[in-house]
DNA sequence: TCGTCATATCGCGAGAAGACGAAATGATGT
DNA sequence: ACATCATTTCGTCTTCTCGCGATATGACGA
């Protein structure tokens, strides 16, 4: 009773892999559609490679990255499907906290 | 060099004070342009008075919330204006990090 | 099967975040 | 000036997160 409605946990998920200044670094390795094995992002971002692997492991709960098997390789790339989705769900709930701002966003006191 | 770079610090902020769930509940308070008091916070989502308004001072560094002084109350409310704004700083980033879709899924607003 | 390379998982220590109660600040009424 | 009420700030504790090295898993080639 204590708790009113949150987000889903997708968008949940979503929200806390971006609330991170790493993490962040890294989505931008995968601007334009570039694909990075584990290895080359450790590289990259000057990160250990165990460290890559958990926060791109986060990165994929998140929705934001994808990964495919190549071999003894894993490559990541964005997920921009997703991404997307999750953006629309995050504007819809944060739509619902704002007041339209059609009118009534007035500032007078 | 092992920085590439990332967001803003505005944009960081918002992203910070979204990534709990805590936080999240308090917003979902603030719906439909609803003003509250730091106790009245509290006691909806059964939180300490000094925990809340330490919670509230994120949101509102984050853009997501406005106070005013009403003599010894503070009221709270939602920040529309600023929190579009952000967003739309979230998808201008989101979207360098997305290869350009084939068209068929942007949810571009 | 065995060895090797890339990745994933485990265990750990350092630091940040969350929540609380207590004390400080600011505003109002007497 | 003083008391009072709402809020903020402070000190503390607990819990989570981040990064690491070490170890396990999985895939390939000899």
């Amino acid at each position: 009773m204590t708790t009113p409605p949150a987000l889903d946990g997708p968008t949940q998920d979503f929200l806390k892999a971006l609330a991170s200044e790493t993490r962040q670094q890294i989505m931008m390795l995968f601007a334009a559609g570039t694909q990075l094995t584990v290895g080359e992002v450790a590289n990259r971002c000057g990160l250990g490679q165990s460290t890559t692997s958990e926060q791109l492991a986060i990165l994929r709960r998140g929705g934001l990255v994808q990964s495919t098997r190549d071999g003894k390789l894993v490559r990541y790339r964005a997920d921009p499907s997703t991404i997307t989705t999750r953006l629309t769900e995050l504007q819809g709930y944060l739509a619902c906290c704002c007041p339209p701002p059609t009118q009534s966003d007035n500032a007078f006191a």
